[in-house]
DNA sequence: AATGAATGAGTGTTCATTCAT
DNA sequence: TATGAATGAACACTCATTCAT
């Protein structure tokens, strides 16, 4: 698991900025902690007490940054909402294409699947949790597939009526792959799911 | 949302058997109680004196039906999970061809999903309350939908690499388009969903 | 100390109604512990542990017919000033005249103040923690005495112009030497302050 | 609400004695802030970070001057009893007679409680914070009544057995008249409700 | 003198489960 | 079978106080 925080703390997250560098750095190890733990137990298998242990700091201190273990939570689920759309827009840079380019932010989340299992859970229980947080992460995801495959189809590569119901498809497609392969198994690297997912799509299943 | 319990109660579902007929009344009334509250709420929101009070009896009369809440909620998973697959396998059967199944299939998922959206809620809590149970049922899903795309493979009917991937692959796009469609909108007819990705699975999408 | 269920427990009290009578005598058991524990310490530094571990029963149990701290509190308050009340009224009943009334009224307000100590205290309290049940007390309290006063008036009794300052001056009267002579001291017999009190209001301090 | 500190600050109210002017203004402001908090929302409900902000200082400051919460409601209850009491003798002053006395005391003690509804407020919840100073408050209080009163029976003016039971009653009258038309309503003048007063004081209330 | 991050004991409340009737 | 009172472990959160800077 790597650190959460890397990028930024507070800022990104919305917990209480810290006015001194001692601060942000116990800010970062909560929000560490938190990840850890609530991607190894749940949120509600979780306490405060497990996560500030964690992150070696007293009871107390948690509640200098975060209102509550919720807001926590939430401020995981933001982030790695992000993070997740950060990863689909790298790797869409250096492919060619929009098959390519669906080829290789699946590839790309697969791995990325697998590098943060915690992470991967917490953005699932935020629909028990934080059922908002949730609904957007997906909402914007697919939106965001389906600006591709416009772009796609206006420029004359896939056929003219892609829209909602592919984007959610391909969207269904990623999440499940991510899950089988990444986060489950380690039994197919994840260019090879990739290249068999994208065969899929570009020519369907058809003998 | 529909009587959960019609087809069987206690014997399918695996709680403690009742012997009277007024004891079967009660199972079923707390059966679908807990379906009810635990759609609506989830699991940690509800409380056994929810579902005691819903259906209409006392409260330690929940423990003579079921050793603990865990219990009920894993009587519900494996309940539904089965009714996924008749759902599943009733599809099939008035469908002509392997893409005819699959897309049967999906209309028919999504109309289900719609019309039940507490216990897919369910399933998806079952990650976090009943992990084994919530694996075998995707498991299951998947390894049915895999036999199928093999057989149609063996027929000729689908070219003959079709695998895990391609499973997978399908019950994901299965699930997110019951989540959009079934479950969230009623902006699109099953059946005018699983037609487009029907297209996507036979075709491909290239122009 | 005596029983302060004695008359009614829950129906009076606006706690949750029991319906066996083993719940009866626990609802008791709690109201008696909880007027001991505030009246000895107070509210604040009353905790339910204490409370409960006096009446006998588990924590859990409180909650079983209050909803909150404050709702112990609060029937309490509603309790004790229904019972100021009725040994106002008491003591009215055999007394000739409405001086003769109000010296009866104090000297019974003294002794009762005597006797309890603790819920004395309690309405006291009630002026931080339940402010409206405080102030319906007192509201109510002047209000009986102002009707007094003026029955005595129109009787002929009392001079034409008593009112709301002479109601609250009375009363202000009767709880200081309720606090001082009852709550306090043991120097001086209730009745002989009630008789001194009354010497007061009927011929005022001139020489 | 006039400001507290206004005559002393540290030196008359027992706070560590600052040594810079800068710090005699951050001990004004801690004072200021907590008479109002305190007055506002009682003793429990007040934070020392309410205090803090309130005054404009960062939370470690107070305990530069006061050495817990107790301490500064202990400082306020010393300040405001020292206040009332300098409020009497001033009233005395400028009156003749025992009852023009009393009356003007009356008068200038409800004016006065109009004015500091937040002291008056402390002083009352020190019954249950700081039980020493509330008690040692009315006693010191009744004391200079019962002085009063002897002095005028001495000079003649009143019956010559006006005791410990006249100072308390009248000290009673005082406080809720205080209560009633200084603290809540402003519906009668504090002169004319101390006019009715002294009357009953002078003649009592018989036709 | 002033700051504000850190501390951790303390407490109200919840709720799954038990059990006597 | 059914009842509902009783249990008590568990937990989120508060807040007065300390202390390094």
């Amino acid at each position: 698991m790597k650190n959460v925080g890397e990028r930024s703390a507070a800022a990104t997250v919305g917990a209480k900025e810290p006015r001194t560098e001692r601060g942000r750095r116990t800010l970062r190890a909560i929000l560490d902690a938190a990840a850890a733990e609530f991607g190894e137990r749940g949120f509600h298998e979780t306490g405060i007490t497990q996560i500030t242990q964690r992150a070696g700091v007293a009871l107390g201190t948690f509640y200098t940054y975060f209102d509550s273990k919720e807001d926590v939570f939430r401020a995981l689920v933001r982030d790695m909402s992000g993070m997740v759309s950060q990863v689909g827009l790298k790797a869409v840079e250096g492919a060619s294409g929009t098959l390519g380019a669906e080829r290789a932010v699946l590839a790309a989340f697969i791995a990325f699947a697998g590098e943060h299992k915690e992470l991967y859970r917490i953005i699932d229980e935020a629909e028990f949790v934080e059922p908002e947080a949730w609904r957007a992460h997906y909402v914007g995801a697919a939106s965001r597939i389906r600006s591709r495959l416009e772009r796609g189809a206006a420029g004359g590569e896939l056929r003219a009526d892609v829209g909602e119901v592919e984007a959610w498809a391909l969207m269904g497609m990623n999440v499940f792959l991510g899950l089988r392969f990444g986060i489950w198994g380690g039994d197919m690297a994840p260019e090879d799911v990739a290249a068999r997912a994208s065969r899929l799509l570009s020519e369907g299943l058809k003998a």
